[in-house]
DNA sequence: GGGACTACTTACATAAAGGAAAGCGGTTAC
DNA sequence: GTAACCGCTTTCCTTTATGTAAGTAGTCCC
């Protein structure tokens, strides 16, 4: 029988904290639209209707909603520009990039996770 | 006025599906138990009351069927030992540390946004 | 045989996320 | 004036995630 209980594992503080950061982490970014959106206006500054369009089915008030998120986490700035209509553009900020090596890791887990699983169905049959 | 419709951007493809590997990348670790199990693990294989003291909140439902979602996507195995009664220990496998250098920027990314958020806090008042 | 422990499962409830459809206040085009 | 576009908001509904409580089949202890 081993006891675990007085022992001071050697990194597991280190590991509570990193995961309570990972975590924190994951509550930004998830959802179905963020990342999409944030990479979105990342490639160019764009309208609601415009970006409506891209994504093709986000509803409006999804749209609305994650923008918002978006702008209160500072990914995004929304400038307003006094023509007539007021013109609303999206863009994304510096933070945004900020994210790019955190997407890259996520993207490269991906990618090797769907070659992963795509064998062992192939072994399977 | 810019017309972004015919112009064949840099990277748009590059960026779909790097932004479908990280969905996918998400969609595995996703929800509030999946990482804090693997780290669980990965620390230690364990029973199943022994994961569920360790995780003071999670119900046992919950707690089976993170387990079999783990166990399904590799991450863990599960071991069937003929004592009587039987122990069943679960283990973290070789793939769960594929995840290290993801959870490392996580956390890296989670931190430094807290941080930032924290800031921006004192700023306000 | 009554209580306790192990590794769950089942049934039911709540909460959060996401979506569909309509509306709204303003502007422009005809 | 009416139709259409813009940037949303509101209401209602469905789906998914998570939680609570109880039960179950097996074994052990006394």
């Amino acid at each position: 029988m081993t006891t675990t209980i007085n022992e001071p594992l050697p990194d597991k503080e280190a590991c509570t904290s990193s995961l309570k950061n990972a975590l924190d982490a994951l509550s930004v970014i998830n959802g179905r639209w963020k990342l999409a959106l944030i990479l979105c206006l990342m490639q160019s500054p764009k309208r609601f209707s415009e970006i409506q369009h891209e994504m093709r089915d986000i509803s409006s008030r999804i749209l609305a909603k994650e923008l918002k998120d978006l702008e209160l986490n500072d990914f995004i700035k929304r400038h307003v520009y006094p023509t007539t209509p007021v013109t609303i553009i999206y863009e994304a900020t510096g933070y945004s990039w900020s994210l790019k090596s955190l997407i890259g890791e996520l993207s490269a887990w991906g990618g090797q996770h769907r070659e992963k699983v795509k064998q062992s169905i192939r072994q399977q049959s």
